[in-house]
DNA sequence: GCCAACGTTGGC
DNA sequence: GCCAACGTTGGC
């Protein structure tokens, strides 16, 4: 299984927002390098949901529950989405902050490449990031 | 609100 | 195919 990152600014789409709705679209990436990575999605692959802008934390998990597929939403017809499901909140939230000053994530792409909104994350960051957060990695 | 980083667009 | 202009993201 695969580990990754995807961002929201919670005034769009918040934490709070996923767990009512439990599965929807990731919708509305528009850009070549984040829509790779959700191509490279598979079932079952997990990703920390990140709230950008406000916030700046991790504040959950998601589960991808289906594959890439075309964004309705996009009428060039170049960019795909996939659903994801909340699975559950980090125990304790897990600041830009803190990940910046953790010399064991320095090679993230939260760090390096801040702008990317949906990003590979290692699995020894995600077992990191986990351990910080006072969650179960599984 | 500012600005750095970076992606995209379009003229040539 | 280059690159200047412009737009967007997102941290501060």
């Amino acid at each position: 299984m695969a580990y990754w990152l995807v961002k929201s600014e919670p005034f769009k789409w918040s934490w709070q927002q996923q767990v009512e709705h439990g599965t929807t679209h990731w919708d509305g990436v528009r850009n070549y390098q984040a829509s790779n990575n959700l191509k490279a999605m598979r079932l079952g692959d997990r990703a920390f949901f990140y709230h950008s802008n406000e916030g700046k934390e991790i504040v959950g998990i998601v589960e991808v529950v289906k594959e890439y597929y075309p964004d309705p939403s996009d009428e060039s017809g170049r960019f795909g989405m996939v659903d994801v499901k909340a699975v559950k909140p980090m125990t304790r939230p897990v600041t830009l902050a803190e990940i910046k000053a953790d010399p064991e994530l320095q090679d993230i792409a939260l760090v390096r490449q801040s702008r990317l909104s949906v990003q590979p994350v290692t699995e020894a960051q995600w077992r990191h990031i986990c351990r910080l957060g006072e969650t179960d990695p599984a």
